[in-house]
DNA sequence: TTGACAGAGGAGAATGATTACTGTTTAATA
DNA sequence: TATTAAACAGTAATCATTCTCCTCTGTCAA
């Protein structure tokens, strides 16, 4: 448990150096609250977190850290399309792919993938699911052809 | 095409009825941008679509109907946690559950599930796919107890 | 048709989330 | 330990969204 904690902290630091981030107390802690938080937490809650340990962080701190950390692939973020409220017409279930380039939304029919099978034969214990859908992740037509694949690849 | 944008526009004036909504011009103008647009636009977006019919309209209105359309089940948003960045620092591939009650974010295993499967064998045409994840919507526990059951059903 | 009234629309202020800017401090490294 | 670029804190600015207030219009009964 602590183990876990002090390695996790520990490749922190490591990729820290390796992307040549100055590994600071308040990285740190911001860090910290985020792998302790179980609730996918918003940067102000991240921010009320880390002030009590360190009471005079700023929360222009907490964000532009936050930032560094998820184009340092250090953090990530739930969803890739959070911005701005997005709004559909088609009511009938269906998939999305998300242009991880562009950030572009595109409709998958739903038939074009088959019904998610639990492993264990039963629904993840104790939600009632009242619908799925798979997101799928990655470049869209347009982006393939403009990107020399640049992306980070660790 | 134009048969398939009358029915969708019948049907709304429907559910209008339905739901005791006046049936104004701006309503059919909002509803109608949407429908016509395939990026599942903001409503920064629709505004701009709107105005080009109606000068006069405002924002708000827009930001208002899109809003009553949401909570009657007129059109739908493409995230249930699109407001606030979330973070995560769990970098290994997970699925998540969403309570369409409290919006809180709990992780799946990725063991859970299993691997999904296209209908077609293809991946859906044109996309470079890098990942996918299933996201769950129900209610969780807290809130299975918490309500009962008055959730809209149609 | 008409009149009453609740609901809808417009304008702009207020709020909340996020970013930008500025001057000061600190981590990294020689 | 001195140098320097990067990081910090504080605050202003921006963007998305909601709220408020007042006017106008759809709806419904007469």
């Amino acid at each position: 448990m602590l183990d876990l904690r002090t390695r996790a902290l520990e490749e922190f630091r490591n990729r820290c150096k390796e992307r040549g981030l100055a590994f600071t107390f308040q990285r740190q802690v911001i860090y910290e609250a985020v792998v302790d938080s179980r609730e996918h937490p918003t940067p102000e809650l991240i921010y009320e977190q880390v002030r009590q340990r360190i009471p005079s962080i700023s929360l222009g701190t907490v964000y532009k850290n936050v930032k560094t950390f998820l184009d340092s692939g250090i953090l990530k973020e739930v969803t890739l399309h959070h911005g701005s409220l997005r709004l559909e017409a088609n009511m009938t279930p269906h998939h999305h792919f998300v242009c991880s380039s562009c950030r572009a939304i595109y409709d998958i029919a739903q038939g074009a993938v088959e019904p998610v099978q639990y492993s264990t034969g039963e629904v993840p214990a104790g939600f009632l699911i009242e619908s799925w859908r798979v997101e799928f992740a990655g470049l869209c037509k347009t982006c393939q052809g403009t990107r020399t694949q640049s992306k980070e690849s660790s």
